[in-house]
RNA sequence: GGCCCCGUGGUGUAGUGGACAAACAUGCCACCCUGUCACGGUGGAGAUCGGGGGUUCGAAUCCCCCCGGGGUCGCCA
């Protein structure tokens, strides 16, 4: 080693000691004759003292260090002299008195701050990630990153689970997102897939006895990105035989709720974790994974809205629509301007506008409220005991703002999802010292796809549907309720999971009712068929996602600031410039021609 | 594919039709400085205002197209 200590550890008790080091230059404080050094490694900061009267030659490199630059130092540790400590480092008390020294390596000015924490432009810092990754910031990311992965395979290794590797290399399964494809350069024309996850292969482990597996496993989807989704992302991937929803459920609250006590123990939990019904959770948020630190939640107006004298209430109504709403406290004072952007937000999320009721500020309570003191587009439609009345639905004061949306169905879920989520921004209502997990049950087992005009998984194929609901699936497939669970926590979806099917003939007919051919069942699904007919226990399992994990834990908004080397929007490695073209050679051994694009 | 936001010295920002041959902070370079810690002081270099086209007497600023980054809807079994 050309160390003998990192700069983070030395403390009081090192005063004296002979030390050796090496890191970075993270600042230089240069006085002409005294010169101080901030030298930086993985562990801290720790301040060296060059001078001239111990090592005249030591003074000389050390004026020659700049930022960034790689040096070794030898030095005594000593307490620094009274009134010159500094309480804002961790290493403050004490500092290395240099008598040897050595420039290892210089560096260029780096293109953005290390020792500074700012905002930099997201393609300087992708381009130059491993520079990125020297600050604080990142450094810690990875390292709560690592924490938090290395506490998931603890637990759930004294869970008696065995962590099992999963192929690749594997075969493409078109329905769910976009493959990834590899061509075989041994079979001309035929491709591997990379995994979307490994659901199908921890089934079959399953068959084969294995019955407590897990992995933390890559997965791959070529869909667009979001600040939570990537081309590639990591799973806890577990599955279990024997089970009933119940015992996923617990293993998951007890997990997190360890995770969270041991690595971020100032953070509050709701305990136990909620369950809401998917039902529930659509009314009451419009999503299937809201946000629980905070109310707004939505009202179902459209009955009080179908009475009115309102025609764009009344038309969206007549055609099938619903009229929603959440109630913003104290907002009746919004400005035309701010509502104008509110507008502009719902219109993004497909609504074709929105209707605001100030409640008037003036009024001292609801009952003393006046038709004169409401501000509202729709007032000369309706009466006042129908704004009192949807007032009294969101339990809304004087001087609260109603924001109401006329839409289809699933366009009004959007956008108040979207609002509700703006509004809590806004005025801060979430707690940022909380985590608000709960699990999301009773999603329907099936939807239907109208583009292609037949029934599609809500989760996915293998998913058992609940054992009273079996008949349904001939009958009345759309009231069918699926043993799925979702996971989610502070508004993301972390992950989601089933009991699934495992015999070969209630898989099947499930396949038949999404319009799969049996020679299409055969040819995709044959081998997991076959498995079933082998002794396949019954069993569920999770999925979740620890790039979001980590990104919750460590207080971030997108996953790629807990990605090493994450892929930008375009799904491009800037460090890497891939993906990148290949030679024709290589084309040429996989067999592959180039289609010519217009 | 749609919508929204952003692009000005190395970095972060200000400037939204004339007083800008572009300002501030920091970084960089040189010199001075023995207790600093975001050290301080003096001086200096550094920007075809993302690119192209247009409007105008005049464009960093307004319009159009393109490029790049971010967010989001669709998409994500």
């Amino acid at each position: 080693m050309l160390k003998s200590h990192s700069c983070g550890e030395l403390n009081k008790k090192h005063v004296g000691a002979k030390v050796t080091l090496a890191g970075w230059v993270d600042r230089r404080r240069d006085h002409g004759d005294l010169i101080f050094i901030d030298l930086r490694d993985r562990e801290g900061v720790v301040q060296v003292v060059f001078n001239p009267e111990i090592s005249k030659s030591c003074h000389q490199t050390a004026s020659e260090m700049r930022s960034e630059y790689v040096v070794r130092v030898s030095g005594e540790v000593a307490r620094r002299p009274r009134g010159t400590e500094n309480p804002k480092m961790a290493t403050g008390e004490i500092e290395v008195i240099a008598y040897d020294t050595a420039i290892l390596n210089p560096s260029k000015t780096p293109p953005f701050y290390i020792n500074e924490d700012i905002e930099i432009d997201e393609n300087l810092r992708l381009r130059y990630r491993y520079l990125d990754l020297r600050r604080a910031r990142m450094r810690e990311n990875l390292l709560l990153r690592h924490q938090v992965v290395k506490f998931i395979r603890d637990f759930i290794n004294d869970k008696g689970f065995i962590e099992v590797e999963t192929p690749i290399l594997i075969k493409s399964t078109p329905e769910g997102a976009r493959d990834y494809l590899v061509p075989s350069r041994l079979q001309p024309g035929k491709f591997y897939a990379l995994p979307q996850s490994p659901q199908q292969l921890k089934q079959l482990l399953m068959v084969a006895g294995v019955e407590k597996y897990f992995q933390i496993a890559r997965c791959f989807r070529d869909e667009d990105t979001r600040a939570d989704r990537q081309p590639e992302f990591t799973q806890l991937d577990l599955e279990m035989s024997f089970i009933d929803e119940e015992d996923i459920l617990k293993l998951i609250e007890e997990l997190f709720t360890a995770m969270v006590a041991a690595l971020k123990p100032e953070m509050r939990l709701i305990k136990p974790f909620p369950r809401l019904s998917y039902n529930e959770a659509m009314a009451r948020y419009g999503t299937d994974k809201p946000d629980l630190r905070f109310g707004l939640e939505i009202r179902d107006l459209s009955d009080i809205a179908a009475q009115s004298s309102f025609s764009i209430f009344r038309s969206v109504i007549s055609e099938g629509g619903r009229v929603k709403g959440i109630c913003v406290p104290g907002g009746a004072d919004y400005s035309r301007r701010q509502l104008d952007e509110l507008n502009r937000l719902v219109q993004g999320l497909g609504a074709k506008g929105l209707t605001t009721i100030a409640l008037g500020t003036s009024a001292a309570s609801l009952d003393s409220l006046t038709i004169g003191m409401v501000k509202s587009v729709a007032v000369k439609f309706l009466t006042l005991e129908q704004i009192k009345e949807m007032a009294e639905r969101f339990g809304a004061k004087a001087g609260d703002l109603l924001l109401i949306i006329a839409a289809k169905p699933e366009v009004v879920d959007v956008a108040l999802a979207g609002l509700r989520q703006e509004m809590a921004r806004r005025l801060k209502l979430a707690d940022p010292n909380m985590f608000a997990f709960a699990f999301i049950e009773g999603f329907p087992l099936l939807r239907r796809d109208e583009g292609a005009g037949r029934w599609a998984s809500e989760h996915h194929p293998f998913t058992a549907p609940r054992d009273e609901d079996i008949p349904l699936l001939d009958s009345a497939p759309q009231k069918v309720r699926g043993r799925h669970y979702d996971f989610v926590g502070n508004g993301y979806e972390i992950g989601g999971g089933s009991i699934r099917i495992h015999t070969a003939e209630l898989q099947r007919k499930v396949f038949r009712l999404l319009g799969y051919s049996d020679g299409e069942i055969e040819a995709r699904f044959g081998h997991l068929l076959e498995a079933f007919d082998y002794g396949a226990p019954p069993h569920g399992g999770i999925a979740l996602g620890v790039d979001r994990i980590a990104m919750l834990l460590a207080g971030e908004e997108t996953i790629r600031e807990v990605i090493a080397f994450p892929k930008n929007q375009n799904a491009v490695d800037l460090t890497f410039d891939a993906p990148s073209p290949v030679t024709e050679e290589q084309l040429s051994e996989l067999h592959l021609l180039l289609r010519e694009e217009d």
